[in-house]
DNA sequence: TGTTTATTTGAACATTTACTCAAATAAACA
DNA sequence: TGTTTATTTGAGTAAATGTTCAAATAAACA
């Protein structure tokens, strides 16, 4: 990794080597993507709303949820597959109506805990 | 609160009783759009990195910021300015420069946390 | 087998986001 | 007081987001 200068302001007193070793800290902490995107994907009203019905609920049809938040099977559909897609929900068939539920793992930890639960 | 009907689907075994139960529930937790706000506000890979650099390094001004991301100084000070208007951080002036820091309360609990910090 | 039903999908759309660039601001300091 | 410097701001822009609508899919059931 090349060095660290203060190349931005023309202040004297930085203390570059305090920027040093933040900037080595937040390029050893390669995870930031990756966990701004699980944030991201909690941090939509509908969505924290899906992850909640199904955190105290264990399983839920797409028109349950639908019926339930007021709104489109279209829309509830569409935002279950980007959870989906993040294998933060998995879906299995039951007759005719396909069923979520949180995935097992520490994902499903973080959302209970987040809504103190359990 | 209107009473909820199973409007969408026409499945007839849906348990009715349940899902006005958790509409009752989803509707008591009135903070969603709060909470989602919050998390959506973490849930950008700039902001979680200055949110990171605060968290560990109490203070930082604006140019550190952007020295330290290699980033625009305006690009930075948006992003402040966004986390400033929901009280997450807050500034005060030493000399030429804006200092920020995480402001004390909760949300600084739920950065440290995150971050597994103290 | 044909029809019904739940769900998914893709295009379209308005809105929001994250940034750039140039200009404005405001305090420090000579 | 005038100049320098750090920061903010606003307009502009490309990309992403969240929804609607209509059509496609695919399994269930008569």
């Amino acid at each position: 990794m090349e060095t660290l200068t203060a190349e931005i302001c023309s202040r004297h007193n930085v203390d570059i080597e305090k920027l040093q070793e933040l900037n080595l800290q937040i390029h050893k902490m390669k995870n930031f993507d990756e966990l701004a995107d699980l944030l991201a994907m909690m941090g939509n009203p509908t969505r924290l709303r899906i992850l909640y019905l199904l955190a105290i609920s264990q399983e839920l049809c797409v028109c349950d949820i639908a019926d339930i938040l007021r709104m489109t099977v279209s829309a509830i559909s569409h935002q279950l597959r980007r959870l989906r897609d993040r294998k933060v929900i998995t879906s299995r068939r039951d007759g005719q109506v396909i069923i979520y539920r949180l995935t097992d793992g520490p994902i499903n930890a973080v959302i209970k805990d987040l809504f103190n639960l359990e």
